[in-house]
This record gives C-alpha cells, structure tokens and sequence, in this order.
DNA sequence: TAATAAATGAAAATTATTTTCATCTATCGT
DNA sequence: ACGATAGATGAAAATAATTTTCATTTATTA
C-alpha cells in the first residue's frame, strides 16, 4: 500500500505538523512522480506553480517528511541526496539507473537472514541496512535518452 | 589478501603514477587503521608528522586510490565520505557501527543471486550494488566510549 | 477572533569539494 | 649525475550543498 496526498497530509496533521501551502506544494511534488528529485529540483518544480517558497523551507519540509517515515532518502552517485515518496510503505530497496536515474523499487528484500548472520557473527546490534543497486534501464541500453520515471 | 603499502607503492608506479611523499604519507596514513577517516581526517593525521600536504592533495590522491581500486569510500551517514584501505581486495562489505564509526567487513557476499534475480525482473543491466549495515558495535552496547579500529 | 507556538524567508554562515594557475619535482633518457 | 618534461602540488578562489540566525508571518486552537 502507498502513501498517497491525502494520507500524508493527515497523518503529518496528527504528528502537530502545521499543514502550510508549502508543505502541501512539496508533498504533491513528490506525490507527482516516481523519480527521485534532489531538494533543487523540488524547490524548480514547485516554484514553477508558485513563487511562494524557499529553498530553505524545501530542506526542512524533507527532513521533517523522511523523519516521519513518508519519504525515503537516496545516497546518489554525486554525493548528493535524492528523495521520493515511500512506495510501498513496507521495506524496500532501490534500483537506480546511473544514465537516466529512473528508480524501480525491490520489494520482498531477502536481506534480514543475511543481517542475522552477520549480527551473530559480529556481535553488533543491527539498525538498519542500505542495498542499493546501479545499473543502466531497459531505455537507456537502448540508447533512448530518457529522464522520466517508470512505474513497476 | 589485503594491499599492504608497497604493494600499493608499486602498483600505483606501474600505472604511470609518480610516488610522491604526499601519496605515501597519505597511503601510509590509510594503512594504519582499520577505521575509516573523512579527507579532512586524513590531513590532520598526515600533518602531525609532516607540514607540506595540503587538503587539496589528499583529495586527488583519494581519487587516485579509488580509481586505482585500492581503497572503499564509504557514504558515510552525514553525507560525507570516508575512506579506507580496501581489505581484503575481494568484493566485500561494511559494517559501521552508528556511534564509535569502528569498521567490520563483511565477505562472502552473497547477493549476486539477488542481483541476477533482480536483473531478470526489471531488464536492468546491474553495474553495482552497496550494502552497507549500520548497528551498535559491542563496545558501544557496553557503555564504553570508543574511538579506535579493530581488525575482524 | 485573539493568543501562540510553529513555520517561513532572506541573508549569512558553514562545510565539503573542485578548479585554476603558477610553481615545483619525480622520473626517464642520456 | 643532469636536463627535459609530464605530471603533481599548494594557495586561493570558485562552486555547491546544507544549516543557522533572526525578524516576520501564519495555521491552529481555545
């Protein structure tokens, strides 16, 4: 199940957040694709329907999506952080391409007995993993020049 | 096996790079731990011994390294990148524990049959993947305040 | 509708990293 | 050992991402 617009709104409302225009503009900005987009690109995209933001005000409404679990964060190839809507709410994992950037989300991560292991072996306490893959897309080793998001 | 320093001395000759007291001062540096170190870490331990570095040169040597193959960069959890001697040479892992930044490496990777079932699903032609776990290092669970590598 | 805690924007501050360019030096052929 | 030279270095500036500060505004709730 996703998150979707509405959703989202509420359950910020409920967590104390106020629901201002530009948190509203963000949120239907991520709702919009199934890409990632840097904070820039967020801030371009939402600025093009209004003037009425900063960049600033882009930065803070991430941090405070992705604490609440709506968001997921992307460690890009540049160093930079990409960010998307959480689709589907359950653990998963990213596929980015490294030409176009399109991602495919991988579900039914099969990495918790590996975790297991490895916390047993090492004695550490597992928080988390990232696994992430790069790869090209089925567009771009056909040569397409490609820059939006695919739905899988 | 692991790369020890003249291994890398050498290596780096035989690809045309010139060995400079930077690049061993910086390669020396990266040998003496198990943990891994920011840029900026690394100039601060270089120049203890040594004033004539300078941060831009332990970033273009890092570069070198890691094109060369002979260091991991990890995307550390601030954003940043840090830095260590890839041991072994074989594909491997991290483990970073999310409070002293200690090191773990983890072999016998086996996530190329999730990689391949992956590939199979989306058409993507897999180029790589990261998985990097985080936890509490057992020294951390215990309390104690730790800063230094260990060796697994 | 008023009170107020939270959110915003503008600007400056911070921080990481890269680029430019003049100078220097490790290496190689003699 | 010596000189030529491609490649390496350092200083400073440029770029870029992100965070902080602080005065002002606003969504919410009583």
């Amino acid at each position: 199940m996703d998150y979707n617009y509405k959703d989202i709104l509420s359950a910020l409302k409920h967590e104390g957040y106020k629901l201002t225009p530009q948190r509203r503009a963000v949120i239907q900005a991520l709702h919009s694709t199934y890409n990632h987009m840097t904070p820039l690109e967020i801030f371009e995209k939402v600025s093009i329907r209004s003037r009425n933001i900063s960049l600033v005000t882009i930065y803070r409404t991430l941090d405070a999506l992705e604490k609440a679990g709506f968001i997921c964060r992307l460690n890009l190839e540049t160093g930079r952080s990409g960010y998307l809507l959480r689709r589907p709410r359950s653990h998963h994992h990213h596929l980015v391409c490294s030409i176009c950037g399109v991602v495919v989300n991988i579900g039914n991560c099969e990495l918790e007995e590996l975790e297991k292991r490895v916390s047993e072996h090492t004695g550490f306490k597992i928080i988390s993993h990232t696994f992430d893959i790069s790869g090209i897309c089925p567009e771009c080793q056909n040569g397409k020049i490609k820059t939006s998001g695919v739905k899988i």
